[in-house]
DNA sequence: ATTTAAATTGCAATCGATTGCAGTTATAAG
DNA sequence: CTTATAACTGCAATCGATTGCAATTTAAAT
């Protein structure tokens, strides 16, 4: 809240005795301006310290060079890669990067979205909460043609940009590498099907299971929200089964971490007596005992991607490209948990 | 870059042929307008979707609701826990927060810093890169009265709100620990000695040892920069003492990880041959076997801290609260690998 | 019914940069 | 030394909300 009064153009422009249309141009690189007249009002506004009103600038353009991001979590491994990888492109696109977290909590993610809106972003990229069902809220930004481009958690029915990770071949690769390993009786911790990326996982596999001619059965089909307490329910229930499981595919490591950590407890060996593969490739899935297999995501990657496609949108000013679906390869990761 | 015009309180004002700055009044819950006319006046806004010009507001106040972050690197358990307490605060208080990583570079964070400047944030939360040895590009926040809080890498030198953890306490508290379980030759691998955090977490240890009457033995203090590797190489070495420690206090997790797996693969058993205190509470230490006893550096909760103090600085304007060092509890988590 | 104070509402300037269009100056061609 | 063209520069409106002060209406008191 300093007092003293900045100094605008109309400062240099006085200074100068030119127009402050002509200080303006000048310090935007318009070429029309001569290089005379540049040097000279560069200098002067060196001089005077001059910053520009980038507040005036926004209101007058209707850009705020702003790009919002909504996401369930930032306090989590894979989400804090994507936003550093957005955040990367965007700077180097003189773009600033607000953030705003969901926790998983649909009226929040609501709201951020209509406070995004009302504070113009350029754009935003979206990683959906696991209660979203309904997407009015995201609605406004295709309708309004404001460039929007979701990420992992994706909702099919808007038109928009979408980068996701190949979760389909995760799930089947991961799998396909229990059965390898001897996997029969092969249970699946899921996550909520209102998400595609879990009814991907799941389809993967459902088919790397039929692939090898082995049954579904559907009471090893089990989907909650994958937190820890919600993995050790699953694997409770699981154990309780009459038909016990031989190898697990965890949607995430969280869940694939209950697992282990419960089995230890009641004496059950992991990978000998049953395998496991967990999804993420969270940091303490390598230091576990056993560490956990699971799938990489390019979590970093991905945000370059979603925040490169969203400035090239936002730069195209209405002259959409056709819509994408990028999808990232992921990559099984083999360590002592499903290998024996 | 919606065609279709947004409707304005000028709109809105033509419509019930009143004054704009009467429903300017209405809409900001300006109590001089008569409870009729308000109620008017919201469903006519409501009628015609309005949504405030935010960037118009912004411009005429000046002020922007925005909080700026300038961190060293967002995908860091620590500080997307701080990040994710700053939203949270903000969030609840109306601000948007926007993000910034340095990557540990000094241009970058001056860049950065100057961004934020000319985007006239409202306030900035900064914790310092490595190399970061100048303040000027900080300095310019404090001279213009535009609310500044470090946290974590504090630059002392310049008068702003500092928020720490009590790394002293935590060394002290870490090593007496080791004490009281039976540790008597004690070693420490520490980080650099040029961060004051490592020199406290030192001071810590030393006084720990000598209010027992134990010796600190200079061999068995190692610095490093606490990677994976340079804790391997520490563990190594100590081991190779004809001293050989009983206990070991590590400055961060990662090395005291090092430290577990290397004495795994040599048959000498954690806690009962060696006790183990790391540091910070990475997600891994509670999942590793054994479970890595440690010191929890509340990373939400500074970011909290940080958020509450600059906004509670933005709202005073100007009438500035003498500037706080504020230094957070750590907490000693006692697990596995300290307990025989 | 008249006066006075209180409660509302309106007027108009303002924030600082941008930009279409008009006006002016420099440059080149004849 | 004109004249035509290109190269610059300036004028003035504009974006939408906010706010001090003046004007008006309403309510209360006599």
């Amino acid at each position: 809240m300093g007092k003293q009064t900045e100094t605008t153009i109309y400062d240099i422009a006085r200074q100068l005795n030119i127009a402050a249309s002509t200080v303006s141009r000048a310090l935007n690189n318009n070429p029309i301006v001569s290089k005379t007249t540049r040097k000279l009002i560069e200098r002067t506004a060196q001089e005077l310290g001059y910053r520009p009103n980038i507040m005036a600038a926004n209101f007058r353009t209707k850009r705020t060079k702003t790009i919002g991001v909504i996401l369930p979590l930032i306090n989590r491994h894979f989400f804090s890669s994507v936003i550093s990888g957005i955040e990367d492109i965007a700077y180097k696109n003189g773009f600033a990067v607000t953030i705003s977290q969901s926790n998983d909590n649909f009226e929040k993610e609501t709201k951020i979205a209509q406070t995004f809106y009302s504070n113009r972003v350029d754009g935003i990229i979206v990683s959906m909460g696991m209660q979203t069902k309904s997407y009015e809220h995201l609605r406004l930004f295709s309708e309004k043609k404001v460039p929007l481009v979701f990420f992992d958690r994706v909702a099919d029915s808007i038109p928009a940009h979408k980068i996701v990770v190949d979760d389909y071949s995760g799930g089947y690769r991961a799998t396909e590498h229990l059965i390898e390993n001897g996997g029969k009786k092969i249970a699946h911790i899921g996550g909520p099907l209102n998400l595609k990326i879990y009814q991907d996982r799941l389809e993967g596999f459902k088919d790397a299971m039929s692939k090898s001619g082995l049954p579904v059965d559907e009471s090893m089909l089990i989907h909650n929200s994958l937190t820890r307490s919600d993995g050790t329910n699953a694997i409770k229930r699981l154990m309780q089964n009459p038909q016990k499981p031989d190898a697990i595919f965890c949607a995430n490591d969280t869940t694939a971490l209950s697992a282990i950590i419960y089995l230890r407890e009641k004496g059950i060996k992991v990978p000998q007596d049953i395998l496991i593969v967990g999804f993420s490739n969270e940091p303490f899935s390598e230091v576990v005992t056993p560490s956990i297999s699971t799938i990489r995501q390019p979590g970093f990657e991905m945000g370059q991607k979603a925040a490169d496609l969203l400035i090239t949108e936002i730069k195209s000013k209405g002259n959409t490209l056709p819509f994408q679906k990028i999808v990232m390869p992921t990559e099984l990761i083999i360590r002592e948990s499903s290998v024996r």
